[in-house]
DNA sequence: TAGATTGTTAATCGATTAACAATC
DNA sequence: TAGATTGTTAATCGATTAACAATC
């Protein structure tokens, strides 16, 4: 019985910057909204936003518009953010050790609980105060820890093997900075960044914009 | 008389992926590929990769299919990888440094020229070989260098006025690095990586497995 | 030549936008 | 109540897929 259909990709990926810009809002005491107004801060159309809300349920009220609050606290538990991930990071350079001081992500309800790596000049030392263990301990701290994210910034050539071990130690969701499309492996789930491919199209747009 | 109509952002994002995938083949020694075999590669379909290379030219040969290496440097011409961009980084806390030491960017035709922070502790040191230099210098060091893109690594509250600045000494492409939509400025091209909106869908998505 | 595969047109699908009755 | 604005259905638009004649 799957009364609701799954919601599409295109609407996920929105629903971050709903939450930014309501964010803001809250932020600066606004307390109330209609689709109008806040279709005209997005740049999106009213009628895209709330098709997009009414994908999760009514949020709003007829006459009023939307209560800055509630929608920002329903869009908090529908991306999860309310869940606290636990996770940890693979890869401890550059990089790694950047992502790991990213002050975003436990506010976003994601929380770092290790670091891995096999460098052994880098194991035993500590970003952020938590420990940078070898990548072999990775399986037994998963059994210790119930870990939901790696995140692998480790050297491209070594990105399948590492992804293929970190869902063998249980690991549901992959997070993968290395320049290659990651398959699904063992039923995870995975993101793709592709840091290089963002700039390559800022890149094409740069040049198409001096050829007009 | 603008005979050819803009190619949809849609195709644009994907060709670096084609150009992955074709630098992939031509490392393996493969010399030809059929649409039909690249789509079982990539996931997608042969049409639609028909339809994506056919927006810029005909590259393939009717029975035959496409030459691997003819391909790989249409692409790159397409992409403006052989342009060479002058690229600087404002910014040089850890994600700066870690984005100046990123491997690909200078393979995909982006040269570092320079980085610049306001922090004084920072100022004079280096990043590869770069001189990390005071902000406020970035006017003069535009007039004396053609840059092209500036890679906006600060912190959230200063993104807006760093942006005005950077587009003000004339750099007309910003890879925006903080969580906000900035908008565009001077005529600059802007993309917007937004890390934690992408960490925010991985989450969604294994809640919703997890629920399934 | 016969088989394979492109380039391109037509059909389908899904996402966005418009419209409006319901109702606060 | 009257005005405003939602939730939702219908229309439009654009992107993806299918089909096939052209041709290597």
């Amino acid at each position: 019985m799957d009364e609701k259909r799954k919601v599409s990709i295109a609407v996920v990926k929105r629903l971050p910057r709903y939450y930014r810009y309501l964010s803001d809002l809250l932020a600066s005491g606004i307390t109330r909204i209609s689709s109008k107004e806040l279709s005209t801060r997005m740049g999106i159309t009213a009628s895209q936003i709330r098709q997009d809300l009414n994908c999760f349920g009514g949020f709003g009220q007829q006459g009023y518009g939307y209560n800055v609050e509630l929608l920002y606290n329903e869009i908090k538990k529908i991306m999860g953010i309310t869940t606290n991930f636990k996770t940890v990071i693979i890869g401890a350079g550059n990089m790694g050790r950047a992502l790991a001081t990213y002050p975003n992500f436990e506010k976003r309800g994601f929380e770092l609980v290790g670091i891995f790596d096999v460098e052994p000049s880098l194991i035993g030392g500590s970003v952020k105060g938590i420990k940078i263990m070898h990548l072999y301990t990775l399986e037994k701290f998963c059994v210790d820890n119930k870990v939901d994210i790696a995140i692998l910034t480790v050297p491209h050539d070594r990105t399948p093997e590492v992804a293929e071990y970190a869902t063998r130690c249980g690991i549901q969701a992959l997070w993968n900075f290395s320049p290659m499309d990651l398959k699904v492996q063992n039923g995870a789930i995975i993101e793709n960044v592709h840091l290089s491919d963002s700039l390559m199209v800022l890149g094409y747009r740069l040049n198409e914009k001096r050829e007009s």
